[in-house]
DNA sequence: AATATATTCGTGTACGTTAACGGAAGGTGT
DNA sequence: ACACCTTCCGTTAACGTACACGAATATATT
């Protein structure tokens, strides 16, 4: 490891080559007042001569700035541990930028109490945060909290899914039309024109169906397309709890049993059991999320694929998102995850 | 005239808690002589529990060092651009770390010259550098330089395709093995018991080859698990032109027309073609990588899956993990890059 | 003309760390 | 006794930038 060579680049050669002071220079890099027309323009052409990239760790050292990002999100349930990896990348990007004077704070509701989540809204609008990264899980309180970040003029970041027209930064999550389309497409390997199919969304407050409506859409809009005479019946379980999962399934298995059971969120694995438990082996099953137990369902063969979307990623880029933005850099504002696949043969390679 | 903030966390204040300058504590830190036992233990005690991070800006800004990193990959042929990708998670990697003093220096070697290979190699030896990226793709030649490296003190990192026993700080790139299990997989869904199925291997030099072989090996271990009855036959071309692959191809197609193709490359598309000007529509074609050319047939059906392992992310970190062990990070040795699949439908959505 | 006010600029200190330098205390050999 | 090490530790000047403070100069006001 070598010294480094001898750096006539920084704002101290800049000032020797234009006959000012440094601070004078730093005026202008910064752009504040009290530099006069022309001096701030020699400097400025210096700037350009000599190509002058700033350098970040002596400007971040030196700046006594903090930002400070509030991010929002469903608590870890008992029910799915689906946004422990949300969580993971929210974490992880806070701890990459610390250095730089960034804060991230982590507030959670409760996906099956709303009041939660409004709770945690006036929460946060209290403390003044420079940014938000929300997961807008409940649509009309979310949209009612956001409007109330624009008025306060705090820039915020969605992930997880999407709200329409709410000026955000960006949104970072699933194409969710999309991945339902991809869903019905791998079905069609696995089973034959004139079969039965069964939608099943799961969830307890209806304000979250929004969401899986959009999967299941893309879903229908695959088979329609094609015309392969499948036929799609659908079922909506309103509570999360096994038992009345088990109910409607009964139900459902008796009056019509489907060729291929679709789960338009992370609790396939609930299913998974109903098949286990009643001894259901050649239904074919398609669900989300890489979650333990429904690994344990996809090694079983019980669980044919799982989609997934880079939950940790999204939480990931959700703070670095944000906090590009609140660096004046440009930020992508639609990123849309990959789809991918999950098999018995590839999932102990992926990567959340 | 502004005081030092007083909850600091840095050396100063570990200095204060142990009763000793920030010399002091810079030398355990940083892990230099000159300090009794007695001392540096308690300055570590009380490291551990304020979970001191050193501050990474104020580090570089300090420190005089520059860490200089060799990379050396296949150069981006016309015959495909799959290094087009490493290269690009090499230069992002490089320059993100730029302003933490290191400079990244790429070499490149044809593929189907081993001299260059070899050249390039003596030439990053002369250059004296603090760590190496390798993509060993000639076997016995990457064999005798990274011994020289070894001797050289200089650590290294493989991607893309590894090498067993060679005291390399990480590997990071496919599990070729499962990689080729997984296309079996795949295949099953696309295929019926019975029927025939072909393995295309495509590449010059005859040293490249044992990559391909394992994918082979993985993708022949599925099949024989499940006794399925495919017949799996083979065939090498050791031509890169187009003409050559479709004078063998041709031959080999009216002794025994298969079923399914597996391609063990990225040269799926020069097999795509040959479908496509010889009117093959009933052969279904899986193969590798995330390239137009390959994604152009794809999304025209005549290959149905691509097999993608991240190889932006391989270069990107590759870069990361070498500058991570001469930082005395401790690096995952073992990096097996997820298995991706793609489709007509997710292709979009695909992030090399 | 004297004073007040604005404008433009230079100086100094701080950010947290590295590393060169030097000093004190104690030991060794003659 | 002296000179000369060693070991251990404190002090201090950088690194490149931000920013507060105040000095110098120019302009306006009375």
């Amino acid at each position: 490891m070598k010294k480094r060579a001898e750096n006539t680049t920084g704002i101290r050669e800049i000032a020797k080559r234009a006959n000012v002071s440094i601070g004078t220079v730093d005026r202008v890099i910064n752009n504040r007042p009290g530099v006069s027309a022309k001096t701030k323009e020699t400097i400025q052409k210096i700037i350009e001569e000599l190509d002058y990239q700033p350098n970040i760790m002596a400007r971040m050292l030196a700046s006594k700035k903090v930002i400070r990002i509030a991010a929002l999100i469903p608590s870890v349930s008992n029910e799915t541990g689906y946004w422990n990896a949300p969580l993971k990348g929210i974490n992880e990007a806070a701890s990459e930028i610390r250095n730089f004077g960034v804060v991230v704070d982590n507030y959670f509701f409760d996906q099956n109490a709303k009041q939660t989540f409004t709770d945690q809204a006036d929460n946060i609008l209290k403390q003044n945060y420079d940014g938000l990264l929300l997961a807008p899980m409940f649509e009309n309180e979310s949209i009612a909290f956001l409007s109330r970040c624009r008025q306060n003029h705090i820039p915020f970041v969605l992930i997880n899914s999407d709200l329409a027209d709410q000026a955000n930064v960006a949104y970072i999550g699933p194409d969710l039309f999309q991945s339902g389309y991809l869903a019905a497409h791998l079905s069609k390997y696995l089973i034959s024109a004139s079969q039965t199919v069964l939608v099943v969304n799961i969830s307890r407050e209806i304000d979250l169906h929004h969401h899986l409506l959009k999967k299941e859409e893309g879903f229908r809009t695959s088979f329609e397309k094609e015309h392969t005479g499948v036929a799609i019946d659908k079922v909506d379980i309103n509570e999360t709890d096994y038992d009345s999962l088990q109910k409607t399934l009964k139900r459902v298995f008796k009056k019509n049993k489907p060729d291929l059971v679709f789960v338009t969120n992370s609790r396939v694995s609930s299913v998974a059991r109903f098949f286990e438990e009643n001894k259901i082996q050649d239904v074919k099953l398609i669900g989300y999320d890489f979650l333990e137990e429904n690994i344990e369902y996809l090694k079983k063969g019980t669980i044919d694929f799982l989609i997934c979307q880079k939950p940790q990623e999204q939480g990931y880029k959700g703070v670095m998102s944000i906090y590009q933005h609140l660096l004046q850099a440009p930020v992508e504002s639609v990123q849309y995850m990959p789809i991918d696949i999950i098999t018995k043969e590839n999932y102990s390679y992926y990567k959340n």
